[in-house]
DNA sequence: CGGACAAGCTGA
DNA sequence: CAGCTTGTCCGG
């Protein structure tokens, strides 16, 4: 009798499985999941093994016994066939139209040979589990909403006494941190990537990684915990946009193992799922990991002469025992300028777009590339008023009412940040600067406003991470919001320590308005875009640089979007829950 | 993807 | 018509 693999090769491009032999010395080391090299065309490639068996009719019809080739090599374990049929769903999920890229973020970093099986831990209690998720993971798992301050460890641990737990965390530093907080528990700890072959081999009780360990490898899965389930990091930023969350909840759900989403701010997405399974601190805990929040209400201000310096910023800036940090999303000079004498709005000549100011001596228009000097197309004027200031300009404003060195911080920048009491940055400034006393948003008005769905949650997270970044109120940490939407959600529930007041209004918002998670919506860009969406069974939106493509469902909308041929030597990219949009 | 092969263009 | 480019097809 014989048997057969089918192998997907990996080479980006050639989206097709091939049927080889597998030889009989190679029987038994040939599983779905495994690394092997294959002859194809002439040539010699790696790839891995998506069946085995004997084949069937349809096979046998494509490419009869007589003219198949054995395998050639055996190279190596690759992703459990979980994980490869896990893949199979997220390639339709995210509209993917290949499997070659899943199945790399599913793959060892380095060629594993040998993996020694080990036994499946006992279920056993641990010192420090949290009762509470204990219970809810006995009941099927949910959400758990956490104050920002509060340590996730319990949490963890609670998980771990299950069995073999995957512990996802959206940023790789925590994950090592995490880590090794983990390892005097004794359980056996596997940090991923690196510790993947110990992960799949089953040697770690707690096998744990940033957004691609979701793809890990774990034999008898117990439990699956994502830490800052609300933090966009986990969501892979090259198409085929997956969300390790909703990874995390397809493959629980697929094992019959609870899963846990950790967050102090639960996205929309994650309640949606848990429904009524979820768990919150007590009123008077989580207001004690939360800082002092601080509105300043900036609607008594004159519109001419708005400035983001409010006399409150100001009062914290001249306090030198603080360490203030200001975050501002707008990077360079200044992003929006208005002519003080004629008082029109500053646009590029060629393309009508916003320019910004580079420098002194250059209006730059970001859209179209054209530089010119600092003037007032209409009046002729050099009088400008910075309307929206950037983050270059601020330092030296910020600076002057200080009275004290201020730096300003950018994510382009390199490793170190030099010492100062007053910082200014987008919001990389967050991760950049290890501790402050006081973390002031200088705008957040345009997190909150800005025309992205995921908006609301976006300047929720910011919002989180200034809170952190500060410490929880008994510690002294404040954090000042500058806006003229006091009212607004997101700073009502950062200012009551309470987020569910932003869910539920979010919830009904995204219902009403058909955005996911109530509805399915994908971005579709790239030069073959507008050629793409005229063969897709349903209309698609023009939002200027793409096209929203939107469905009941994820099953519809994978549907939708891979009815349509993609037009061939054109780029196109397809963003199913576009991060940007 | 990259090799094979066919069709199209050029210059002598 | 050799020599070269460009395009399409196909792989087990």
């Amino acid at each position: 009798m014989v048997i057969t693999a089918t192998v997907l090769p990996d080479v980006t491009g050639l989206d097709k499985t091939f049927d080889y032999l597998v030889p009989d010395d190679l029987i038994g080391h040939v599983r779905v999941g495994s690394l092997v090299r294959v002859a194809l065309h002439g040539r010699r490639i790696g790839g891995w093994v998506v069946r085995v068996g004997v084949p069937d009719a349809q096979q046998l019809a494509d490419v009869p016994v007589d003219r198949m080739v054995p395998i050639a090599k055996w190279s190596g374990h690759g992703p459990s066939a979980e994980v490869i049929e896990l893949a199979g769903w997220a390639a339709h999920r995210w509209a993917a139209g290949r499997l070659r890229p899943l199945l790399v973020s599913a793959s060892p970093p380095r060629m594993v040979h040998a993996l020694a099986f080990v036994p499946p831990p006992r279920p056993r209690p641990l010192d420090g589990a949290s009762d509470g998720v204990r219970q809810l993971l006995a009941d099927g798992g949910g959400v758990v909403r956490i104050a920002p301050t509060d340590d996730p460890l319990p949490i963890v641990l609670a998980a771990a006494e299950r069995g073999r737990v995957l512990v996802i965390h959206p940023s790789q530093d925590e994950v090592g941190l995490l880590g090794a907080r983990l390892r005097p528990s004794g359980l056996g700890i596997a940090v991923l990537p690196d510790a993947w072959p110990a992960a799949a081999a089953g040697a770690a009780q707690v096998c744990i990684g940033s957004r691609s360990a979701i793809w890990a490898s774990v034999p008898d899965l117990a439990a699956i915990v994502v830490l800052d389930e609300h933090d966009e990091a986990l969501q892979e930023e090259r198409t085929p946009t997956w969300h390790a969350r909703d990874l995390a909840i397809e493959r629980g759900r697929r094992a019959g193992v609870p899963v846990v989403l950790v967050s102090p701010c639960p996205t929309v997405t994650a309640l949606a799922w848990s429904g009524s399974r979820w768990m919150r601190p007590t009123v008077a805990d989580e207001r004690e990991g939360w800082p002092i929040v601080e509105l300043i209400d900036r609607r008594g201000e004159d519109p001419w002469k708005r400035s983001l310096l409010t006399s409150r910023l100001i009062q914290a800036l001249r306090d030198p025992d603080l360490r203030v940090v200001c975050v501002h999303n707008t990077p360079g000079r200044a992003r929006l300028l208005a002519c003080r004498s004629c008082r029109s709005l500053l646009h590029c000549e060629r393309c009508d777009a916003s320019v910004q100011q580079l420098d002194d001596r250059t209006l730059h228009c970001h859209r179209c590339g054209t530089d010119r000097p600092p003037v007032c197309q209409q009046c002729g004027s050099s009088a400008l008023a910075n309307v929206r200031p950037g983050v270059s300009r601020l330092r030296e404003e910020l600076e002057a009412a200080a009275a004290r060195p201020a730096v300003a911080v950018t994510g382009a920048d390199g490793e170190d940040v030099p010492e100062a009491g007053v910082y200014v940055g987008t919001e990389a400034v967050l991760h950049r600067v290890r501790d402050a006393d006081v973390v002031v948003f200088l705008d957040i008005d345009a997190e909150l406003l800005a025309p992205r769905y995921r908006a609301a949650e976006q300047a929720m997270a910011l919002l989180v991470r200034g809170a952190r970044l500060v410490g929880p109120r008994r510690d002294g940490g404040r954090i000042l919001v500058q806006t003229f939407r006091p009212e607004h959600e997101v700073l009502q529930a950062a200012l009551l320590a309470d987020p569910g007041r932003l869910v539920k209004v979010e919830a009904r918002r995204r219902r009403e308005l058909g955005l996911p998670p109530f509805s399915a919506l994908a971005r579709v860009s790239g030069e073959g875009a507008a050629e793409y969406v005229e063969g897709l069974a349903t209309s698609a939106a023009n939002d200027g640089e793409g096209f929203l493509v939107r469905a009941a469902d994820w099953n519809e909308l994978g549907d939708v979007l891979e009815g349509a041929p993609r037009p061939k030597g054109l780029r196109l990219r397809i963003e199913v829950d576009p991060p940007r949009r």
